[in-house]
DNA sequence: GTCCCTGCAAATCCTTTGCACTCCT
DNA sequence: AGGAGTGCAAAGGATTTGCAGGGAC
C-alpha cells in the first residue's frame, strides 16, 4: 500500500470541488484551480481526482453526457440532469426500500453503490424558452 | 424533418441488438455484424445506432466504464454492472413510487428517462473467485 | 436524378500515461 | 536520500465527422 503524501494541488482540488454546489467535470475544475495555481495540469486534476474517488472522499458521476462529473458529497442521493443545459442536479429520496432484496438475484452482496440519473428539461431551461 | 430511407445494415444492427440478452458495447455489436455483412464499418454502427436511440427505437446507457452499451429493450428497467467483469444485468423494480413527486422540485415537466445502475459483484464472478 | 446512407480515414473529445524534475517526510 | 507528486506532452480509447462513391425511392 502506497503511502499518501501532502500536496497542496490535491488540496486545492478538494477544497474547491467542496466550495461547489454544482458538479463541475473534471475540466471545469481545473478551470477553476488555475486562478489560485495558474501551473497547475490537467493530467493532476485527473490523478487527483481519482485518487480522491478511490479513497471515497468524493464521488464520480458518469451522466453520458461525455465527460465525467464530480461530487464532494458521497452519502447516497440521486441526482436530476437537464436534457437542455446538462446541469446536474442534486435529488434526496426516501431509503431505497426494496432494492437490496431485488439485488440478490445478482449478487450474494451486499450493492457497492449506484448510480441514479433522471432527465428531464430543468425549471430554468423552461423559464428561459418561454421568454 | 429527414426522411428515413431503408438500409440493411441498420436492419442488420437492430436484428442483431434485439436478438441479444446481454447489452452489447458498439464496439462488440460491431463485431457480431461483421459475421454478415464483413465491409460495414465502425462509424456506420455508431451513425445507427444513435439514430436508433433517437427514433426510441433502443437505448443507449452509460455505465461508466468507458464505453456505451445498447439495449433493445426501451421499457423502464434498472441494471445490475458487476464491478468485476462489468456485465449488465437487467433488473426489474416496481414502478417508482414518489419519484415523479420528487422531481418536480427540478422541472414542471414528466420525467422524460432515467438511468438506474447498481453496481457490485456478480454471483457469476464470486464462482470463479471462489475456485 | 435526388438525397440519404455507406466505407474509409482523419479528427475530436476525454482521459490516461511516460518521463524528467520537484517537493514532502 | 527516497519515493510520491507534478507539469508537460504524447498516447490511448471511444465516438464523431468530412468526403467521395453507392443505393433507395
Amino acid at each position: 500500500m502506497k503511502t499518501l503524501k501532502y500536496s497542496r494541488q490535491r488540496e486545492s482540488i478538494k477544497a474547491c470541488l467542496m466550495a461547489r454546489h454544482d458538479h463541475p467535470t473534471a475540466d471545469a475544475l481545473y478551470a477553476a484551480i488555475r486562478q489560485e495555481y495558474p501551473n497547475i495540469s490537467l493530467g493532476t486534476v485527473y490523478r487527483n481526482l481519482n485518487l480522491l474517488v478511490e479513497l471515497g472522499e468524493i464521488q464520480k458521476l458518469t451522466c453520458g453526457d461525455g465527460a465525467d462529473h464530480f461530487d464532494a458529497v458521497t452519502t447516497p442521493h440521486y441526482h436530476f440532469i437537464c436534457k437542455n443545459c446538462g446541469q446536474v442536479y442534486d435529488m434526496s429520496l426516501e431509503t431505497m426500500n426494496n432494492i437490496n432484496q431485488q439485488a440478490q438475484k445478482y449478487t450474494d452482496n451486499q450493492i457497492d453503490s449506484h448510480m441514479i440519473y433522471f432527465y428531464g428539461t430543468c425549471k430554468h431551461c423552461m423559464q428561459k424558452k418561454a421568454q
